[in-house]
Formats: structure tokens, sequence, C-alpha cells
DNA sequence: CATGAATGAGAGTTCATTCAT
DNA sequence: GATGAATGAACTCTCATTCAT
């Protein structure tokens, strides 16, 4: 399974919101333009002025929104929020096979790493240089592993994960694992088809926990 | 286990190497400011001028000896290599127990990165940054991949490990697994205590590769 | 006859062309103490930081229009382009009388030369160390000669000058020493009285044309 | 004819002479050097430790003999002076036959200065740049036009010039065409045949003076 | 609200010159 | 004399941020 992107992080909006509707295009146009330039330059070499000219407004437009390039990127974060929810996951949460259980949120999780893969790039940059990033991907990866060692804790006390394991730990391990790989994926190119990588991922997990000794 | 540094790379200055005595005090004083200067400030926030201020030059000799930041911080890197390089594990290569030879090789290398935990981060940091740096992370790791990988389908050849597996994506996954979790606890300050760690380590790649059911 | 500096060339400005009235002032500004500065320090001696402070601005705000040097003097020589145009030149080229028009001629260009001879000089300056620059003389001075070129062979064909010469180099020759005469007097300071001068170089061309022996 | 060299500037050498014969050697190799650096670089670009290293010697050793770049630029065109100084011109400076004389003279200043082109063009550089050597291109050319002026003088004394024309303007025109056409075509790259440019310049002289109408 | 010009602190970099060895 | 490393003043250029219109 993998990282827990956690609630998404209420915007303590320095600026004022836009009151008019105006002000709701051109905010939300810079947060678009932003992504792109982000995604594009990367966070270091995008600037204000880019940002702002690929939204089609004046520089000092930016800052009626904006306090700073960190706090659009927040903004940007935001937006992709949603969909690395993996809405599905919860709704099989009840679901009892563990396997199924895995299969559904290692898919999930490289699925929408895969669609928003070079904003994971980005947020991973952000976080080795600002410690508020820094801290948000922390809470996320948290949040993942508090919901995989419960799994497992609650697979051994069934009597049906290796006892001898750590919960909390090896869920740490397994999911960074996950998230490692993903990274590798689809951030550094390494090659690995989807099916195959999936089916390799799961068969890990299930290896690791002993799921298929202990019925 | 974990990421194989690979040999150290050849360092190709661009300036001049020192002649003299004092020369090559100078640039010792200036790689070891270097050092100290980076894990103090981070790359980024790192000044040139600081650099030279902590190594006791004036700001222009920096450049008697390296052409940018980069460059000063490839021979940090270069000087901490060898550190890196587990020479115990090669003797154990011949060793005939996996159990042992994976917990050496797990042993090795989060002591290892402990040692060098903030320089480890400052190198993820930059390889974040920099497309050089990127792609020499991407070798040391390929090399690592490639070891476990060969000792994976040894195993499965002499039939004491999982013939399912995908070897060379299950040595990516694991050796990912382990590089990310010593991330996690010497950089992000995940609390883990060292011998539960390394245990719980073991058993997952035991496990993973189904080592004790196939004797 | 002189040097014909032909159509002023197209300021292929880097930076963007200001869009307000304030910006107009400012690149104006700019431009104007440029030349104060270039003609009392010479183009190598003139910092960025001195011109942005004879035209009143921040430092920063000479990037606002121009990128280097080099361009806010192209700019600087294209505001004199048009007066060393010799616009009343091309009224008399139909005129009949080739002592008339050679008058002109030199007298039009010593004068628009006296004009602006401290840039003249700097022009001569930039010409010996950027390519750019010393290609942009060479053009103007090709035109120059091209035309001269086309008096002397229509006077050939007339018989009204000596047809033993050679039209192009002639007029080569005949173009660089009124261009060179006009260095030499207007900025090495040589001192030799305007009307004089006109006069010489006027018998010089009718001689070495053979203007009035071939009527 | 073209503008007289004249004698060679005794270089006031602020360094001390050398005193040994290594520091012959070693000075003469600076020399070499620079001339080879000035030419490839420009007087501009070339360092004083590249000409150093070029003459194989430590950076600090320039200092020994020549205090700055301007210095040892001038040995390197004292050196030359020789070979600028038409030593035939002076023998046949008794001959009577007037053409014969303007084509010598014609013909050895362009064939010296296109074997020095590229150090002429240097040298003109220079004077563009530093004072002392515009001072010295003046006086060059002064020599020289003095030496015309006197020719021309001479020749209209003996009724065999155009006695209407001011021999110091005329000497200096036409010293200046020869000088700058030679620059257009050894240095500028326009291409005019050897021979055909001497036989246009010659008669341009000669048509200038009406040398053959006062028989 | 939008505009876009102005600001200016601050970093990198060069290289002539000095000087201890 | 020769060496080559050290010096540090000087300058360029960037860009986040402000602000008058």
């Amino acid at each position: 399974m993998a990282p827990d992107p956690g609630p998404a992080t209420a915007a303590t909006a320095r600026r004022l919101a836009p009151r008019s509707r105006r002000g709701h295009r051109t905010r939300a146009a810079l947060v678009a333009a932003a992504r792109t330039v982000f995604e594009r330059d990367g966070f270091l070499d995008a600037r204000i002025a880019d940002i702002a000219k690929e939204a089609g407004v004046a520089a000092g437009s930016f800052y009626t929104y904006f306090d700073s390039k960190e706090e659009i990127f927040r903004a940007v974060v935001e937006e992709v929020q949603e969909d690395m929810l993996h809405p599905r996951l919860r709704e099989r949460l009840g679901d009892d096979d563990p396997l199924a259980l895995i299969d559904a949120a290692n898919r999930d999780y490289l699925l929408s790493y895969k669609r928003n893969a070079r904003l994971m790039a980005l947020f991973e940059q952000v976080a080795q240089i600002d410690d508020e990033f820094r801290e948000l991907r922390r809470k996320r990866g948290a949040a993942f592993v508090r919901r995989n060692a419960k799994m497992i804790r609650r697979l051994q006390e069934s009597g049906r994960a290796d006892p001898d394991l750590d919960p909390l730990i090896a869920a740490r391990a397994l999911s960074g694992m996950v998230g490692r790989i993903a990274y590798s994926v689809y951030n550094l190119g390494e090659r690995i088809p989807f099916e195959r990588l999936v089916t390799t991922l799961n068969q890990l997990w299930a290896n690791a926990l002993k799921l298929d000794q202990t019925p």
C-alpha cells in the first residue's frame, strides 16, 4: 500500500480571498499558470514574473493573491489533493480479503502517482528545500503508515500475518517501498510495465507479511 | 540490502590541481569548509563567500580550485565515498547463509548512512536540483539493485527463494525500501531503535523472498 | 564624398519596449545618460551603474530596457543615425555638375561628422572591440562606396572622368580618404580650417578623377 | 605614399633590464608569447596569466620584466618597428621620377602592412583605448605626412604638381587614404588584388597632384 | 483590482598584482 | 630569478517586492 496524503491542508490564505468574479478568475489563472510553470521549470527556476505572464496578468497582480512562491505552490498542491485521496479505497476498507485490499491500494496509489508524476516530483523537490513542505510530506506519509500499521496489526491478531513483525516498522518500510519505486518509475524513468510492477509489489507485501502461510 | 554507491567518481577537476604544499592545504581547507557550510546551511543557502570565509581564505581563492558550488560539492561527496563503500560486505559475498548476508548488508548500509546522514540528505537535496547529481544517484542505486537482483536470482535458481518473483523488480523494491527508511529515520527524525530496525528489515527481506520456506 | 551610414538599423530590442509613458521617459533618460557617460568615459570605462545614476534611476532599472552596454550603445547610435543621413544630398543627386555634387557630399559629411565627433570616435572604438559594430561600420562604408563608385562609373561613361581608374577601388580609396581625415581633425585634434579642408578635398577628388580635363 | 612609423620609441623600461642570460631568455619568451596572445585574443581579452602560460613561465614572473599589459605591448610593437621602416625607400628618395617614388612608397607600405596586418589592427585597437598609443600613432602619421608634404611642395615649386593644392592638407589626405585602405583590405578583409590596388593608388596620387599635366 | 515600471540588496566571478617560498 | 597561490576590489546581473497610476 502507499502513503496517505491525509486531508487537504487548509489554505491559510495570507492574502484576502477574491471577492469579485474577476478576482476569482485571476486567482484561478495564476494557480493554473503556476502548475504549468512549476512543472516546466521546477520550483527553483520558476519566477513569479513567469507565472504572472503565463497567467496573462501583470507581475504585480500576483501579490494580490499570494505572498510568495511557496504560497502559490501550496495552492497548486491543494488543487491536486483530491485526486490523490484514493476515494475507491475507502469503500473497500471493509473488504475481508487482504490480498484484494493490498492490490487495490497499490494499484490506486501507482495510478494516481502516474497521473500527477511531475507534481509529485516537484513536491519532493520542495520538501527538500522548505521545512513547511517537508513537514507536510511527513504528515501524509505518517497517515498512510498509521493505516497500514493498523491493518497489519489486525491481520496479526486474526492470525493471518507473521506475528513476529513489528507492525509499525513494517508499515513504514513497506509503504516507503511503494512510494520510492513509484518515484523511480514515474520520475526517474526506470521502465517497469505497470501490471508487472503491481503484481510484484503485491507479492512482496503478501510474502513479507506471510499472508498465505497462516490460514 | 541497500544502494551500492559504486566506485568513486573520478574528480574531473576543471580548475588546476594544487601544485604546492600550500595549495593542497588550501584546497583541503575549502573542501572541509564546504562540508561544514553545506551541512549547516543546505546546498542552496550556502554562499561561496561563506565557504571561503569558513576556510579562512579570500573569496576569490575559491575559484583557484573550483568553478562552482556544484563542483566543490562533488569534491565533498567524493571525500565521503570511501566510507560508503561497505568494504566488509564483499568479504562475505561468498557467504553461504543468505540471512547472514542480508543482515550484514542492511547493517552496514544503515550504519554508514547514519554516520553521514546530513550529507546523504544534502545529496538527496542536490539530486532534486541538479541533473548531474540526479544521474549520479541513479547510478549508485542501479549498482546496488544489480547486485541484489543477482543474489535473488541465484537464490531462486538454487530453490531457496520464491521463484514467482521478478528478481529485478523485487531487487529495486527492496533496495528502495531500505534506502527510504534510512532517510526517514536519519534525516526526517522518525524514531526507530537501530536493532529493531535492522531486525525488522531482515525479516521483511527474508519473508518477501520466502527464504525460510524452501530449505 | 564620404561614408554612407545607410538606413537606420532596426533596433532589435531584446528587452521589452516600454508600454507606459513613464517607461518611455525612463528609457529615453537612459539612452541620453548613456550618450553622456560614453562620451565622457569612453565605452570601456563606462559602467552600467554610472549610466543608471546619470539617468537618475536605480541600477537594476537599466536591465528593464537593455541587456548590455553594447545594446544601449546601439540605441545611442541609432538615435544619431538620422543626423548622419545627409538628407540634402539626395535632392542634389540629380544635379548635373559633378563638382557641385562632390562639394555638397564632402561638406555634408564633414559637418555632420563634426556635430557628432565624440560619438564617431566612440563608434570607431567600439568597432575595434565588438564584431557586431565592426560589421555595422563596414556596411555603412560599403553603402557609401557603392554610391561613389556608381557616380565615378557614370562620369567615366559620359567621358568626364579618367577612364583608366578602377571605379570601385577609387571609390573606396577616396571615401576612405575623407573619412580618415575627418577622424584626424575632429577626433585627434589636427587643426585644419573647415573651408580649407573642404576645398582641398574637393580639389583632390576633382584632380583624382581628372574631372576638368575631359569636357 | 603612406604613414611613416617614425623612429622606434625608446622603451622606457620601468622594470630593470635582465642581467643574466636566463633573464634575457625569459623576457624574450614573454614578448614573443605576448605577440601570439595579443594576435589571437586581442589586447583587451589577453590576460597576463595567458601570456605567462604561453611563455611557459609562472604568472608572477611577468612582473619581473613588465609593469603592465601596456608595457609589454609596447615591447611587442618595438620589435616590429624595424620591419615597418621601409629602408629601401630612403635610397630612392633622391630619385628624380616622382611616379617611381610614389609607387615605391605605396608598394613598400602595403607590403609591410600586409606582413604585420594583425599587429597593425592591434595597434589601431590599442590606440583607440590608450592615450599613449594614440599619441604614438599620431606621431608616426605626422612624420609620414611631413615627408609627403615636403615632396609635394618640392614638386609644386618645380612646376610639376598642381600649385593650387595646400601641400600639408593634401599630404594628410593622401597618406590617410593609403593607410585606411590598407586597413580595409588587410584587416577587414575587403578583397582587392595587390597589383590592382597599388596601381590604382598610384594613379590617384598622380592625378590628385596633376603630375602628368605640368611637364 | 490591474498594471507594469522601479527598486536595490546581494550573489557570483574575474584577474591584475603581490609575496612568501 | 622563478614560482604559483592568495588577495580583494570591482562589476555585472537577477528578481522578489513595492507602489504610483
